[in-house]
DNA sequence: CGGATTATATGACGAGTATCATATAAAACG
DNA sequence: CGTTTTATATGATACTCGTCATATAATCCG
């Protein structure tokens, strides 16, 4: 069949946003790429006149997963001052919130065990996503009179990652809490931020 | 057949220790039995007469895993005084040497994003793991000084997982030793180790 | 030594997977 | 309006996987 125009646009995009949830939630091998068809109310044969493999739209899914990211920062910290985004930032990721929503968080923190396995194209795009990430953090940092910033920043948002990976991890909730409670307050106490109360309403 | 009388505790050793290395190295979903069964010389009929599913399989060898880990400290840390131990365990844990070999390192840096996708039983196994590294770190960390040891120790070791999880998970060299190495000496510094060296040859 | 036991082998089943060749029908366009 | 284009549908292929029923043969035990 041929629909309109922008029809084919739309459907790649569907299938991008229902792949980028599935992925976190089912990881890159346990995503079916039927399933993903299904959702879109689409048959799987269809597939592949909009990628042209399933590894394709997974590292596409994880590209889009990462801008979005960068939007939600944009929006969490618009305005304010670095010391506040920074621990605006860190209170949203290190959060129940956040532990509990894998299928909408921060895919190094959903897929990090998994991407070692996955295919250079995707490794890569995680890489750009962390060093994307990594230098958000940095410029507060820097901001803030932190020498290196680069390496801190990294430090920090693998600390971050763990942290929230490990309390999804765990299945008791007494110490999921705990453990997300104190890796939030090290990091905070670690910044110099445990004085800057969250100061917008998360997401 | 009816080999020896320990013939068939001796073939269980072997798949667990085969699928132990191959449950950290593929992940628990690409782990195959038939796999394990071959690499022990066997043929993928016979698993069942050894475990009652793979599922039973997986948690039992990730149970196994924490059991050396435990080992593996004692030999690490034997004798030492507190604050060297926990020093000697983070120069060992956040290490080029364990981000370049996963099939022997911690399962929880190797599993940490698969674990929420597996069975209860396995979660629960994980738990264990755990709560009994958290112990060990909790208990140097009481002997010095530190006032809440169990939250410390859980959010150390979360920062000590991730760190080398998304070390290894990025491709780029680099960034991976520049993140590997910012977070080892972040956490020592934050516990206030930072001056003992590693104070043994380490593995 | 000979029958009972059982660890392992053989082979099959059903489900799920990615991929692709081909068919179809709806829209675009001359 | 009729032809071409192409997004989607149908269906097949060729895997891989966990599981289990059954067969076999090596050891144990009487």
């Amino acid at each position: 069949m041929r629909y309109s125009e922008s029809r084919k646009a739309e459907t790649h995009q569907k299938l991008l946003k229902i792949a980028s949830r599935a992925l976190r939630e089912k990881g890159p091998d346990n995503l079916a790429v039927a399933e993903v068809m299904k959702e879109a109310g689409l048959t799987h044969g269809g597939f592949y006149a909009h990628f042209k493999s399933k590894d394709a739209l997974l590292s596409e899914a994880l590209m889009a997963v990462f801008a979005r990211a960068g939007a939600n920062i944009d929006r969490m910290t618009e305005g304010l001052p670095p010391r506040h985004a920074l621990a605006t930032y860190i209170d949203f990721y290190i959060s129940p919130r956040h532990r509990d929503n894998p299928s909408t968080g921060c895919p190094i923190t959903a897929l990090n065990s998994d991407t070692p396995r996955q295919s250079p194209k995707f490794r890569e795009t995680f890489d750009q996503g962390v060093k994307y990430l990594v230098a958000r953090i940095a410029g507060w940092l820097a901001a803030g009179g932190h020498s290196e910033p680069d390496a801190l920043a990294a430090s920090v948002l693998s600390a971050m990652a763990g942290a929230v990976a490990v309390s999804r991890a765990v299945s008791d909730k007494g110490l999921s809490d705990e453990m997300l409670e104190a890796a939030r307050a090290g990091i905070k106490a670690r910044l110099g931020v445990s004085d800057v109360e969250l100061s917008r309403s998360v997401n």
